[in-house]
DNA sequence: ACCTGAACACCGTTCAAGT
DNA sequence: ACCTGAACACCGTTCAAGT
Protein backbone atom coordinates (compact mmCIF):
# COMPACT_ATOMS: atom_id res chain seq x y z
CA UNK A 1 0.00 0.00 0.00
CA UNK A 2 2.19 2.97 -1.54
CA UNK A 3 1.36 6.53 0.32
CA UNK A 4 -0.14 8.75 -2.09
CA UNK A 5 1.74 11.72 -2.19
CA UNK A 6 0.05 15.20 -2.14
CA UNK A 7 1.08 17.62 -5.20
CA UNK A 8 -0.46 20.65 -5.79
CA UNK A 9 -0.81 20.51 -9.40
CA UNK A 10 0.39 17.89 -11.41
CA UNK A 11 2.72 18.47 -14.13
CA UNK A 12 4.15 16.90 -17.24
CA UNK A 13 7.99 17.01 -16.16
CA UNK A 14 6.59 16.09 -13.05
CA UNK A 15 4.85 12.79 -14.07
CA UNK A 16 7.70 12.25 -16.21
CA UNK A 17 10.47 12.50 -13.76
CA UNK A 18 8.30 10.32 -11.32
CA UNK A 19 7.71 7.63 -14.36
CA UNK A 20 11.72 8.00 -15.11
CA UNK A 21 12.31 6.84 -11.54
CA UNK A 22 9.92 4.01 -11.09
CA UNK A 23 11.39 2.97 -14.15
CA UNK A 24 15.02 2.76 -12.64
CA UNK A 25 13.36 1.03 -9.36
CA UNK A 26 11.62 -1.14 -10.47
CA UNK A 27 11.92 -2.11 -14.29
CA UNK A 28 9.58 -0.66 -17.36
CA UNK A 29 7.65 -3.12 -16.56
CA UNK A 30 6.52 -2.23 -13.50
CA UNK A 31 5.39 1.37 -14.34
CA UNK A 32 1.42 1.08 -15.45
CA UNK A 33 -0.86 4.45 -16.15
CA UNK A 34 -2.70 3.32 -12.77
CA UNK A 35 0.27 2.86 -10.62
CA UNK A 36 1.76 6.58 -11.46
CA UNK A 37 -1.89 8.13 -11.12
CA UNK A 38 -1.50 6.57 -7.64
CA UNK A 39 1.74 7.72 -6.59
CA UNK A 40 0.07 11.13 -7.31
CA UNK A 41 -2.93 10.69 -5.47
CA UNK A 42 -4.69 10.91 -8.57
CA UNK A 43 -7.75 8.92 -10.31
CA UNK A 44 -5.98 7.35 -13.84
CA UNK A 45 -7.31 9.86 -16.09
CA UNK A 46 -6.02 12.38 -14.77
CA UNK A 47 -2.71 11.82 -16.36
CA UNK A 48 -4.10 12.38 -19.65
CA UNK A 49 -4.10 15.63 -19.57
CA UNK A 50 -0.64 16.21 -19.45
CA UNK A 51 0.33 12.73 -21.58
CA UNK A 52 -1.23 11.63 -24.54
CA UNK A 53 -0.98 7.73 -23.60
CA UNK A 54 1.36 5.30 -22.03
CA UNK A 55 3.00 5.56 -25.51
CA UNK A 56 3.58 9.32 -25.50
CA UNK A 57 4.62 9.01 -22.15
CA UNK A 58 7.31 6.16 -22.29
CA UNK A 59 8.55 8.19 -25.65
CA UNK A 60 9.46 10.86 -23.65
CA UNK A 61 11.15 9.59 -20.69
CA UNK A 62 12.98 8.05 -23.28
CA UNK A 63 13.62 11.20 -24.99
CA UNK A 64 14.54 12.79 -21.43
CA UNK A 65 17.47 10.54 -21.18
CA UNK A 66 18.75 10.76 -24.66
CA UNK A 67 18.75 14.69 -23.45
CA UNK A 68 20.80 13.51 -20.71
CA UNK A 69 23.81 12.34 -22.49
CA UNK A 70 27.04 14.39 -21.73
CA UNK A 71 28.84 14.39 -24.59
CA UNK A 72 32.81 15.17 -24.30
CA UNK A 73 33.51 18.82 -26.09
CA UNK A 74 35.19 17.62 -29.08
CA UNK A 75 38.57 18.03 -29.96
CA UNK A 76 41.90 15.57 -30.42
CA UNK A 77 41.77 12.60 -33.13
CA UNK A 78 38.87 11.08 -34.15
CA UNK A 79 39.58 8.18 -32.50
CA UNK A 80 39.43 9.86 -29.19
CA UNK A 81 36.26 12.13 -30.01
CA UNK A 82 34.69 8.43 -31.49
CA UNK A 83 35.69 6.82 -28.28
CA UNK A 84 34.54 9.34 -26.16
CA UNK A 85 30.95 9.72 -27.65
CA UNK A 86 29.84 5.89 -27.16
CA UNK A 87 31.20 5.95 -23.62
CA UNK A 88 29.21 8.74 -22.81
CA UNK A 89 26.17 7.26 -24.09
CA UNK A 90 26.87 3.97 -22.71
CA UNK A 91 27.48 5.48 -19.11
CA UNK A 92 23.84 7.29 -19.19
CA UNK A 93 22.40 3.89 -20.06
CA UNK A 94 24.14 1.97 -17.86
CA UNK A 95 22.42 5.01 -15.25
CA UNK A 96 18.50 4.16 -16.73
CA UNK A 97 19.39 0.37 -17.71
CA UNK A 98 15.22 0.20 -17.72
CA UNK A 99 14.97 2.71 -20.70
CA UNK A 100 17.25 1.41 -22.99
CA UNK A 101 14.72 -0.72 -24.81
CA UNK A 102 12.46 2.59 -24.53
CA UNK A 103 15.00 3.98 -26.12
CA UNK A 104 15.59 1.28 -28.69
CA UNK A 105 11.51 1.67 -29.07
CA UNK A 106 11.36 4.78 -29.70
CA UNK A 107 9.30 6.03 -32.55
CA UNK A 108 10.33 9.60 -32.13
CA UNK A 109 13.13 10.85 -30.41
CA UNK A 110 14.99 14.53 -29.65
CA UNK A 111 17.32 15.50 -32.31
CA UNK A 112 19.87 14.79 -29.66
CA UNK A 113 20.01 11.55 -30.75
CA UNK A 114 21.65 12.46 -33.53
CA UNK A 115 24.91 13.92 -31.61
CA UNK A 116 26.72 10.39 -31.72
CA UNK A 117 26.00 10.40 -35.49
CA UNK A 118 27.07 13.73 -36.24
CA UNK A 119 30.71 13.59 -34.51
CA UNK A 120 31.20 9.80 -36.19
CA UNK A 121 30.50 11.29 -39.51
CA UNK A 122 32.57 14.80 -38.79
CA UNK A 123 35.44 12.75 -37.86
CA UNK A 124 35.31 9.81 -39.94
CA UNK A 125 35.39 12.35 -42.46
CA UNK A 126 38.38 14.35 -41.59
CA UNK A 127 40.16 11.37 -40.82
CA UNK A 128 39.31 10.62 -44.76
CA UNK A 129 36.86 7.78 -44.68
CA UNK A 130 34.23 7.84 -47.53
CA UNK A 131 30.29 8.92 -46.72
CA UNK A 132 28.52 5.91 -46.71
CA UNK A 133 31.09 3.95 -44.81
CA UNK A 134 31.02 6.41 -42.07
CA UNK A 135 27.94 6.57 -41.79
CA UNK A 136 27.78 2.69 -41.80
CA UNK A 137 30.59 3.06 -39.04
CA UNK A 138 27.85 5.00 -37.01
CA UNK A 139 25.50 2.21 -37.11
CA UNK A 140 27.96 -0.53 -35.95
CA UNK A 141 29.14 1.46 -33.07
CA UNK A 142 25.70 2.14 -32.26
CA UNK A 143 24.75 -0.92 -32.50
CA UNK A 144 27.42 -2.40 -30.49
CA UNK A 145 27.37 -0.05 -27.53
CA UNK A 146 23.42 -0.27 -27.10
CA UNK A 147 23.52 -4.29 -27.85
CA UNK A 148 26.29 -4.16 -25.34
CA UNK A 149 24.13 -2.49 -22.66
CA UNK A 150 21.13 -4.13 -22.97
CA UNK A 151 23.21 -7.35 -22.32
CA UNK A 152 24.88 -6.07 -19.38
CA UNK A 153 21.80 -4.77 -17.54
CA UNK A 154 19.83 -8.27 -17.82
CA UNK A 155 22.70 -9.84 -16.75
CA UNK A 156 24.52 -10.78 -19.70
CA UNK A 157 21.26 -12.03 -21.17
CA UNK A 158 20.31 -14.71 -19.01
CA UNK A 159 19.83 -17.27 -21.91
CA UNK A 160 23.14 -16.38 -23.36
CA UNK A 161 24.84 -16.38 -20.64
CA UNK A 162 27.85 -19.60 -20.81
CA UNK A 163 28.63 -19.06 -17.07
CA UNK A 164 24.93 -19.69 -15.88
CA UNK A 165 24.30 -22.48 -18.14
CA UNK A 166 27.57 -24.25 -16.95
CA UNK A 167 26.68 -24.11 -13.32
CA UNK A 168 23.21 -25.43 -14.02
CA UNK A 169 23.91 -28.07 -16.09
CA UNK A 170 23.20 -27.06 -19.99
CA UNK A 171 26.11 -26.64 -20.82
CA UNK A 172 27.90 -29.74 -22.60
CA UNK A 173 31.45 -29.98 -21.87
CA UNK A 174 31.12 -32.56 -25.30
CA UNK A 175 29.81 -30.91 -27.33
CA UNK A 176 31.25 -27.38 -26.72
CA UNK A 177 34.72 -27.96 -25.40
CA UNK A 178 35.86 -24.11 -25.51
CA UNK A 179 32.75 -22.55 -24.78
CA UNK A 180 32.28 -24.51 -21.36
CA UNK A 181 36.16 -24.26 -20.39
CA UNK A 182 36.24 -20.47 -20.88
CA UNK A 183 32.59 -19.77 -19.41
CA UNK A 184 33.81 -20.34 -15.71
CA UNK A 185 36.77 -18.85 -15.81
CA UNK A 186 36.55 -15.33 -13.95
CA UNK A 187 33.58 -12.86 -13.53
CA UNK A 188 32.86 -11.30 -16.61
CA UNK A 189 34.31 -7.15 -16.88
CA UNK A 190 31.70 -5.61 -19.19
CA UNK A 191 33.40 -2.60 -18.58
CA UNK A 192 37.08 -4.12 -19.66
CA UNK A 193 34.55 -5.87 -22.72
CA UNK A 194 33.27 -2.37 -24.00
CA UNK A 195 36.54 -1.05 -24.17
CA UNK A 196 37.94 -4.53 -26.03
CA UNK A 197 35.28 -4.41 -28.34
CA UNK A 198 35.06 -0.66 -28.99
CA UNK A 199 39.20 -0.50 -29.80
CA UNK A 200 38.55 -3.58 -31.99
CA UNK A 201 36.19 -1.52 -34.02
CA UNK A 202 38.31 1.74 -34.06
CA UNK A 203 41.28 -0.40 -35.29
CA UNK A 204 39.65 -2.28 -37.83
CA UNK A 205 38.02 1.29 -39.27
CA UNK A 206 41.77 2.57 -39.14
CA UNK A 207 42.52 -0.20 -41.59
CA UNK A 208 40.34 1.50 -44.18
CA UNK A 209 41.69 4.42 -43.63
CA UNK A 210 45.48 4.18 -43.82
CA UNK B 1 -13.76 -12.38 -36.10
CA UNK B 2 -11.38 -14.90 -36.62
CA UNK B 3 -12.78 -18.43 -37.53
CA UNK B 4 -11.50 -21.68 -35.01
CA UNK B 5 -9.86 -24.78 -36.28
CA UNK B 6 -11.08 -27.82 -35.24
CA UNK B 7 -8.03 -30.07 -33.90
CA UNK B 8 -7.73 -33.39 -33.06
CA UNK B 9 -5.98 -32.59 -30.11
CA UNK B 10 -4.05 -29.97 -28.63
CA UNK B 11 -0.22 -30.97 -28.48
CA UNK B 12 2.65 -28.86 -27.16
CA UNK B 13 4.19 -29.09 -30.48
CA UNK B 14 0.92 -27.17 -32.11
CA UNK B 15 0.84 -24.54 -29.58
CA UNK B 16 4.34 -23.19 -30.63
CA UNK B 17 4.47 -23.81 -34.23
CA UNK B 18 1.06 -21.79 -33.96
CA UNK B 19 2.32 -19.23 -31.95
CA UNK B 20 5.32 -19.02 -34.06
CA UNK B 21 3.48 -18.06 -37.30
CA UNK B 22 1.43 -15.53 -35.14
CA UNK B 23 4.46 -13.72 -33.80
CA UNK B 24 5.80 -14.14 -37.40
CA UNK B 25 2.98 -12.75 -38.88
CA UNK B 26 1.48 -9.89 -36.71
CA UNK B 27 4.35 -9.39 -34.13
CA UNK B 28 4.88 -10.46 -30.72
CA UNK B 29 2.88 -7.96 -29.29
CA UNK B 30 -0.19 -9.62 -31.30
CA UNK B 31 0.42 -12.90 -29.33
CA UNK B 32 -1.96 -13.83 -26.22
CA UNK B 33 -2.99 -16.43 -24.43
CA UNK B 34 -6.67 -15.74 -25.34
CA UNK B 35 -6.05 -15.51 -28.93
CA UNK B 36 -3.90 -18.60 -29.40
CA UNK B 37 -6.32 -20.02 -27.55
CA UNK B 38 -8.79 -19.20 -29.92
CA UNK B 39 -7.07 -19.96 -32.92
CA UNK B 40 -7.46 -23.38 -31.49
CA UNK B 41 -11.03 -23.16 -30.37
CA UNK B 42 -10.17 -23.51 -27.01
CA UNK B 43 -10.78 -22.30 -23.71
CA UNK B 44 -7.13 -20.12 -22.72
CA UNK B 45 -6.96 -22.67 -20.05
CA UNK B 46 -6.87 -25.66 -22.28
CA UNK B 47 -3.31 -24.24 -23.28
CA UNK B 48 -1.98 -24.28 -19.56
CA UNK B 49 -1.91 -28.59 -19.98
CA UNK B 50 0.96 -28.06 -22.52
CA UNK B 51 2.87 -24.74 -21.70
CA UNK B 52 3.73 -23.44 -17.92
CA UNK B 53 2.58 -20.33 -18.64
CA UNK B 54 2.80 -17.15 -21.21
CA UNK B 55 6.43 -16.63 -19.83
CA UNK B 56 7.07 -20.63 -20.86
CA UNK B 57 5.36 -20.59 -24.54
CA UNK B 58 7.88 -17.23 -25.15
CA UNK B 59 10.93 -19.01 -24.53
CA UNK B 60 10.29 -22.13 -26.50
CA UNK B 61 9.23 -20.40 -28.98
CA UNK B 62 12.73 -18.22 -28.99
CA UNK B 63 14.26 -21.82 -28.50
CA UNK B 64 12.32 -23.71 -31.58
CA UNK B 65 14.44 -20.40 -33.84
CA UNK B 66 17.72 -20.75 -32.00
CA UNK B 67 17.33 -24.62 -33.06
CA UNK B 68 16.64 -23.91 -36.15
CA UNK B 69 20.13 -22.00 -37.15
CA UNK B 70 22.00 -23.22 -39.56
CA UNK B 71 25.57 -23.19 -38.87
CA UNK B 72 28.02 -23.77 -41.71
CA UNK B 73 30.17 -26.78 -41.28
CA UNK B 74 33.59 -25.92 -40.31
CA UNK B 75 36.53 -25.20 -42.37
CA UNK B 76 38.86 -22.61 -44.08
CA UNK B 77 40.30 -19.76 -42.17
CA UNK B 78 39.20 -18.56 -38.83
CA UNK B 79 37.63 -15.29 -40.68
CA UNK B 80 35.25 -16.94 -42.71
CA UNK B 81 34.02 -19.92 -40.18
CA UNK B 82 33.34 -17.18 -37.73
CA UNK B 83 31.66 -14.44 -40.36
CA UNK B 84 29.57 -17.94 -41.58
CA UNK B 85 28.62 -18.50 -38.39
CA UNK B 86 27.33 -14.75 -37.77
CA UNK B 87 25.77 -14.53 -41.35
CA UNK B 88 23.81 -17.79 -40.52
CA UNK B 89 22.90 -16.15 -36.86
CA UNK B 90 21.60 -13.32 -38.96
CA UNK B 91 19.71 -14.96 -41.54
CA UNK B 92 17.40 -16.70 -39.32
CA UNK B 93 16.63 -13.96 -37.16
CA UNK B 94 15.86 -12.29 -40.20
CA UNK B 95 13.40 -14.73 -41.04
CA UNK B 96 11.47 -14.16 -38.00
CA UNK B 97 11.72 -10.77 -36.48
CA UNK B 98 9.22 -10.76 -34.16
CA UNK B 99 11.28 -13.58 -32.05
CA UNK B 100 14.47 -11.35 -31.95
CA UNK B 101 13.68 -9.65 -28.57
CA UNK B 102 12.31 -12.85 -27.43
CA UNK B 103 15.66 -14.05 -28.13
CA UNK B 104 16.90 -11.67 -26.00
CA UNK B 105 15.02 -11.82 -23.05
CA UNK B 106 15.22 -15.35 -22.54
CA UNK B 107 16.00 -16.77 -19.47
CA UNK B 108 16.92 -19.94 -20.32
CA UNK B 109 17.73 -21.22 -24.38
CA UNK B 110 19.11 -24.18 -25.81
CA UNK B 111 22.48 -25.47 -25.52
CA UNK B 112 22.57 -24.48 -29.54
CA UNK B 113 22.65 -21.09 -28.68
CA UNK B 114 26.26 -21.88 -27.82
CA UNK B 115 27.28 -23.14 -30.90
CA UNK B 116 28.74 -19.08 -32.11
CA UNK B 117 31.00 -19.38 -28.94
CA UNK B 118 32.11 -22.47 -29.38
CA UNK B 119 32.59 -21.37 -33.54
CA UNK B 120 34.40 -18.56 -32.34
CA UNK B 121 36.09 -19.95 -29.39
CA UNK B 122 37.66 -22.48 -31.48
CA UNK B 123 38.67 -20.53 -34.66
CA UNK B 124 40.26 -17.35 -32.64
CA UNK B 125 42.24 -19.59 -30.34
CA UNK B 126 43.38 -21.64 -33.37
CA UNK B 127 44.34 -18.11 -34.83
CA UNK B 128 46.73 -17.40 -31.73
CA UNK B 129 44.28 -14.79 -29.90
CA UNK B 130 44.19 -15.72 -25.98
CA UNK B 131 41.15 -16.90 -24.32
CA UNK B 132 39.66 -13.98 -22.85
CA UNK B 133 39.90 -11.81 -25.62
CA UNK B 134 38.31 -14.73 -27.91
CA UNK B 135 35.27 -14.14 -25.57
CA UNK B 136 35.24 -10.72 -25.45
CA UNK B 137 35.17 -10.84 -29.42
CA UNK B 138 32.51 -13.52 -29.18
CA UNK B 139 30.42 -10.74 -27.19
CA UNK B 140 31.65 -8.35 -29.77
CA UNK B 141 30.35 -9.93 -32.40
CA UNK B 142 27.13 -11.38 -30.98
CA UNK B 143 25.80 -7.69 -29.66
CA UNK B 144 26.74 -6.31 -33.41
CA UNK B 145 24.67 -9.23 -34.98
CA UNK B 146 21.68 -8.99 -32.75
CA UNK B 147 22.20 -5.26 -32.67
CA UNK B 148 21.89 -4.95 -36.22
CA UNK B 149 19.08 -7.24 -37.01
CA UNK B 150 16.56 -5.42 -34.34
CA UNK B 151 17.56 -2.38 -35.98
CA UNK B 152 16.55 -3.50 -39.42
CA UNK B 153 13.18 -5.36 -38.26
CA UNK B 154 12.31 -2.41 -36.69
CA UNK B 155 12.88 -0.06 -39.80
CA UNK B 156 16.27 0.91 -38.30
CA UNK B 157 14.77 2.19 -35.11
CA UNK B 158 12.57 4.58 -36.08
CA UNK B 159 13.18 6.95 -33.52
CA UNK B 160 16.52 6.71 -34.56
CA UNK B 161 16.32 6.92 -38.37
CA UNK B 162 17.91 10.11 -39.45
CA UNK B 163 16.32 10.12 -43.28
CA UNK B 164 12.71 9.80 -41.60
CA UNK B 165 13.83 12.64 -38.88
CA UNK B 166 14.80 14.73 -41.78
CA UNK B 167 11.80 14.02 -43.61
CA UNK B 168 9.87 15.59 -40.71
CA UNK B 169 11.70 18.46 -40.42
CA UNK B 170 13.51 17.13 -37.03
CA UNK B 171 17.13 16.88 -38.57
CA UNK B 172 18.17 20.42 -38.13
CA UNK B 173 21.04 20.88 -40.63
CA UNK B 174 22.39 23.87 -38.95
CA UNK B 175 23.11 21.64 -35.65
CA UNK B 176 23.95 18.76 -37.23
CA UNK B 177 25.37 19.34 -40.85
CA UNK B 178 27.10 15.76 -41.11
CA UNK B 179 23.91 13.69 -40.24
CA UNK B 180 21.83 16.06 -42.04
CA UNK B 181 23.48 15.89 -45.90
CA UNK B 182 24.36 12.18 -45.28
CA UNK B 183 20.83 10.96 -44.01
CA UNK B 184 18.74 11.07 -46.98
CA UNK B 185 21.68 10.44 -49.43
CA UNK B 186 20.43 6.98 -50.59
CA UNK B 187 18.11 3.85 -49.94
CA UNK B 188 20.12 2.16 -46.06
CA UNK B 189 21.51 -1.29 -47.54
CA UNK B 190 21.33 -3.67 -44.12
CA UNK B 191 23.13 -6.30 -45.98
CA UNK B 192 26.39 -4.22 -46.69
CA UNK B 193 26.34 -2.49 -43.82
CA UNK B 194 26.28 -5.49 -42.01
CA UNK B 195 29.20 -6.93 -44.04
CA UNK B 196 30.73 -3.70 -43.43
CA UNK B 197 30.32 -4.15 -39.98
CA UNK B 198 31.62 -7.43 -39.97
CA UNK B 199 34.65 -7.45 -42.03
CA UNK B 200 36.00 -4.10 -39.74
CA UNK B 201 35.68 -6.68 -36.78
CA UNK B 202 37.23 -9.33 -38.39
CA UNK B 203 40.22 -6.48 -39.50
CA UNK B 204 40.40 -5.73 -36.44
CA UNK B 205 40.46 -8.83 -34.99
CA UNK B 206 43.32 -9.57 -37.53
CA UNK B 207 45.31 -6.32 -35.63
CA UNK B 208 45.24 -7.95 -32.47
CA UNK B 209 46.33 -11.41 -34.15
CA UNK B 210 49.31 -10.66 -36.69
C1' DA C 1 -8.82 23.98 -17.09
C1' DC C 2 -8.36 20.11 -14.54
C1' DC C 3 -9.89 16.09 -12.31
C1' DT C 4 -13.43 12.21 -11.20
C1' DG C 5 -16.30 7.87 -11.88
C1' DA C 6 -18.13 4.46 -14.23
C1' DA C 7 -17.57 1.67 -17.96
C1' DC C 8 -15.41 -1.08 -21.93
C1' DA C 9 -12.52 -4.25 -23.92
C1' DC C 10 -8.87 -6.41 -23.04
C1' DC C 11 -4.90 -9.16 -20.25
C1' DG C 12 -2.59 -13.67 -17.51
C1' DT C 13 -3.78 -16.84 -14.27
C1' DT C 14 -6.24 -19.52 -10.07
C1' DC C 15 -9.37 -22.75 -8.76
C1' DA C 16 -13.11 -25.92 -8.81
C1' DA C 17 -15.72 -28.51 -11.76
C1' DG C 18 -16.92 -31.35 -15.58
C1' DT C 19 -16.07 -35.62 -18.84
C1' DA D 1 -5.90 -36.88 -18.83
C1' DC D 2 -7.72 -33.10 -20.81
C1' DC D 3 -10.75 -29.33 -21.20
C1' DT D 4 -14.48 -25.86 -19.39
C1' DG D 5 -16.49 -21.85 -16.74
C1' DA D 6 -16.52 -18.56 -13.64
C1' DA D 7 -13.81 -15.58 -11.22
C1' DC D 8 -9.82 -12.45 -9.74
C1' DA D 9 -6.69 -8.91 -10.17
C1' DC D 10 -4.92 -6.45 -13.23
C1' DC D 11 -4.30 -3.43 -17.87
C1' DG D 12 -5.00 1.20 -21.27
C1' DT D 13 -8.43 4.10 -22.66
C1' DT D 14 -13.40 6.27 -23.87
C1' DC D 15 -16.80 9.17 -22.54
C1' DA D 16 -19.77 11.97 -19.76
C1' DA D 17 -19.85 14.39 -15.73
C1' DG D 18 -18.35 17.25 -12.05
C1' DT D 19 -15.95 21.72 -10.12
Amino acid sequence: MAKARKRPTLTREGLLNEALSMIDRDGADALSMRRLAARFGVTPMALYRHVGGKRDLLHAVAGMVVDRIAYPIEGGDWRSSVAGCFQALRATCLRHPGVVPLIEQADALPASIFRPMEIVLAALRDAGLGEQDAVRAYFLLTTFTIGQVSYQTRGWATGVDAAEAARHGRLDADAFPNAARAAPRQEWDFDASFAFGLSVILSGLAGRIG
